[in-house]
Formats: C-alpha cells, sequence, structure tokens
DNA sequence: TCTTTTGTTTATCATTTGATAAGTAAAAGG
DNA sequence: CCTTTTACTTATCAAATGATAAACAAAAGA
C-alpha cells in the first residue's frame, strides 16, 4: 500500500472513532453539566489526580477558564481539590464521590454501545479486536508522558 | 480476557485517539474559524455534497444554528452552497476551492504527524497497522449509514 | 532577605454557541 | 387546488466560552 493511501486510511479511522464516540456522549450529557465540563471530568477520571495546570494544557483551555470551569465543577460536587501539602500552591483535582457514579455511568453506557456494536463476533474475532486495539493504542494513538 | 477488561481497552482507546487527534488541530486552527465550523468543514470534506439537514444531524447542531454557521462559512469563502435542481428546497453544500486547499493543509498536517509517530516502524509493522485500521473501522467504528 | 518564578484566582468583556419562535418556499399528498 | 410536510432561513436572547489584564500566595533562587 503507498503511503498516501495509508494515511488516508488513517485520517478517515480517526474521523470515524470521533463520530462513534461523538454519537455516544450525545445521550449521556445528563445532568446540567456542558460538553467543555463533560471533557475535563473524562480528563480528571481517567488521570486522576491531576492539577490545574494539566487540565488546562490537555483540553487546550487557558488557566483563567480551567479555574473558572473547576470551581463550577466543584459547586456542582462533581470533583474536589486537594492543596499538595509538599507544595502548597498546587491543587490536585479529583473526582467525588458523585463525580465517579457519574462518570461511571457514562463508562457503562459507552460500554453497552460497544457491545451492540461488536454482538455477534466470536471469542477469535475479540481476541483479534483486542490485538488490534493494543497494536494502535501502543504504536499510533500512544499519548505522551506529562 | 474478561468483558470488563475488554471493554476498558476500548474506552481508553477511544480517549487516547481524541487527545491525540485534538493534540494535531491545536496548530491547525489557522484562518478564524471557531472549533465549531472546523467540524463542519472536516464532516463537508469527508462526506460532501452534504445537505444542511445532515449537516445538522452529525454535528449536533439545531437547523437554525447549522444555516448560521454554513452561512459564514460561505461569506469566508470556505464552502459553496448548490441548490439540488431534483428538489430546490434542498441545499448541497461543498467545499470551495478556498475550502479545498484549507483542508488539504491540515489533513497534510496531520499525516505529517502521523508520519513521526509510526517513523521506525518496519514495512511489516505498516502492514500489521493497516490490517488493525480496517479491522477496528468495520468491526467496532464503523459509521452508520445515513 | 529580596527578587523571580510558578500555580492559581478574580474580574471583565467580546464572541460564540444553543435554544426557541416565527417565518419562507418548494414538494408531496389528499 | 388546498393542505400538509419538508428543507431551510431569519431573528432574538440567554448562556457558555475565550481572551486578557491584574492580582495573589507559595516556592525557588540570588
Amino acid at each position: 500500500m503507498d503511503q498516501k493511501a495509508f494515511f488516508q486510511k488513517l485520517v478517515s479511522f480517526a474521523t470515524s472513532v470521533h463520530q462513534v464516540t461523538n454519537e455516544m456522549t450525545k445521550d449521556i450529557k445528563s445532568d446540567d453539566i456542558t460538553l467543555v465540563q463533560y471533557g475535563i471530568l473524562q480528563y480528571i477520571a481517567v488521570s486522576q489526580p491531576v492539577t490545574l495546570s494539566e487540565i488546562s494544557d490537555c483540553q487546550r483551555i487557558s488557566m483563567p477558564n480551567t479555574s473558572r470551569e473547576i470551581k463550577k465543577l466543584c459547586e456542582k460536587k462533581l470533583c474536589e481539590k486537594v492543596t499538595d501539602p509538599q507544595d502548597r500552591r498546587k491543587q490536585y483535582i479529583r473526582l467525588s464521590r458523585d463525580g465517579e457514579v457519574l462518570m461511571n455511568e457514562d463508562f457503562n453506557r459507552m460500554e453497552a454501545i460497544f457491545l451492540k456494536r461488536i454482538q455477534g463476533a466470536s471469542d477469535k474475532e475479540m481476541d483479534e479486536i483486542g490485538r488490534a486495539l493494543d497494536l494502535l493504542h501502543t504504536k499510533v494513538f500512544y499519548v505522551d508522558a506529562r
């Protein structure tokens, strides 16, 4: 396969992943949280504990705006701030109990949708899918260490 | 592998794809187009010609707002409306010359980033990645026919 | 100790976005 | 024809978001 075709395959794949996951989050947007806030919560869920700076970096939201959104999320009791005892400038953010519950619900809903999509696959196919995920995750869609 | 672990792998993979592609588009946001508008342009690029209703459906933007954003994009000369001669209510949207140029630049930039990520992979590995992409694209991250 | 740097906050403002109500024009259906 | 449906548009308003300036307190460095 020539290189151009290969990259088109990659780009079109990434686009599809976006479309599929967007479709999943459409129903989710449960409470009165916005999409930006949902994105932040997801990031916290997979990377906690995180500092405000890390959220700002990874979600591409300026520090002042990150601070504002986290404040709102804390007011909604979905996450909590903990001051680092070693460096009292730092604030570690974690999901609160309620936040954990919310995110778990959402992940379960995503699971259900994925399950629907791959229902009918044999054990062998599931294995292949698992290996394909590992391969792409490590070789192409790895996330830089922070 | 148990089912729970399998889905966690899927979710974490989808999250990584999001993070990686978000990182790509951060530099892109070249002209004075917003992220929403960029999303619309990307959708047009891969699916053109599209109607306003299709954009509205797939991007989850209400018709009035879709209409407004397309109007802005047309004013910026990035896309064009063509009335369907068969059904004069329908408006087909396509990228304009400038729009094609813009999207090509962006796709090339994405290609370059992907290339950097998989540089050093042997032909055999490239083949494996290609097959993994096909597998996941058809079995898991397929996009429903419209 | 004094200055600089780092991590975060507050405040303010313009712009973008989302939601809704009310419209137009063309096609489809009776 | 006349009514209904479809595809889209215009207008308006509140809310969310992005960008910027200015502040603060703690830590690091001179």
